[in-house]
DNA sequence: ATGTATAGTGATAATCGTTGTCAAATAGAG
DNA sequence: CTCTATTTGACAACGATTATCACTATACAT
């Protein structure tokens, strides 16, 4: 049932180091930094890698209003929560809603819903950018 | 400033009129609603015309985790609000959020973000379709 | 250490929702 | 009715993601 362990390969670890450094980032600027790094690596490889470590929980993996894919390293552990990311330069803050999740499991159950999902995204621009950009 | 209001057309008047049966579907799906009534219009016009009304105000529309966007017919009017939406059968009901706005707000100025934006969708399946489906 | 089975890689093609193009159709003002 | 700017729609183009599949390289057994 859990699937066995991936294997250990350059590609990976150079994926994870690449993700060190933070933000939210798509897959293919991802492959960019990579490949700036000198890395060689394909493309195919870095979504698969993103798409596995989000699986995991090891990545938050958020979606754009244009429907990108966004991932960045979370140091958040397991927990449930959400974010607060930069729409210019994609850093991002944890945050987490005290009541949220008790609110939704109530609304929804008042609607005759089961089987709920939610999605909460903040996004603005962060002081740095608002210094600097127009 | 204001754009010039739009022309009557045919095709316009038969998007709206299929909206009015209500329920979330992607454009190509009220495409296939509008040939399916026997309505000739191309897919392009009926993308143009949803984002459209969408601009204006007179639909929602929801992007889902593949990246597909969702309208529907909204009736409330330009009060910001939000949706708990069946994933199986395109029903929502919309649904408004006491404080979360005012946290928002409060939230990100803490983290020095302005231009602040949200996005908060609650998704799960409706008691018709728990009773139906497997 | 060496061989082997197998999971991982990556160049490339394919997918699919969406957007662009542009000639033909038409709403609506005069 | 006439005229013209807007709208339409068949079709091509786009862009992010996913599928292919021949080729590696990892982990394990010998
Ligand atoms: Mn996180
Ligand atoms: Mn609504
Ligand atoms: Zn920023
Ligand atoms: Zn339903």
């Amino acid at each position: 049932m859990t699937d066995a362990k991936p294997r250990q390969t350059k590609q990976r670890a150079a994926i994870v180091d690449a993700l060190g450094r933070g933000g939210f980032r798509s897959a293919q600027d991802w492959h960019d930094v990579l490949r700036h790094d000198g890395a060689a690596i394909g493309l195919a490889t870095v979504y698969r890698a993103l798409q596995a470590l989000a699986e995991s929980g090891d990545v938050d993996a958020v979606v754009t209003d244009s429907g990108e894919t966004l991932y960045r390293l979370c140091e958040a552990g397991e927990v449930h929560h959400h974010h607060l990311r930069c729409r210019a330069c994609g850093a991002a803050e944890d945050v987490d809603i005290p009541t949220f999740e008790a609110w939704a499991t109530s609304v929804a159950a008042q609607h005759g819903y089961s089987r709920i999902e939610h999605t909460v995204e903040l996004t603005g621009v962060c002081h740095q950018c608002a210094t600097e950009g127009a």
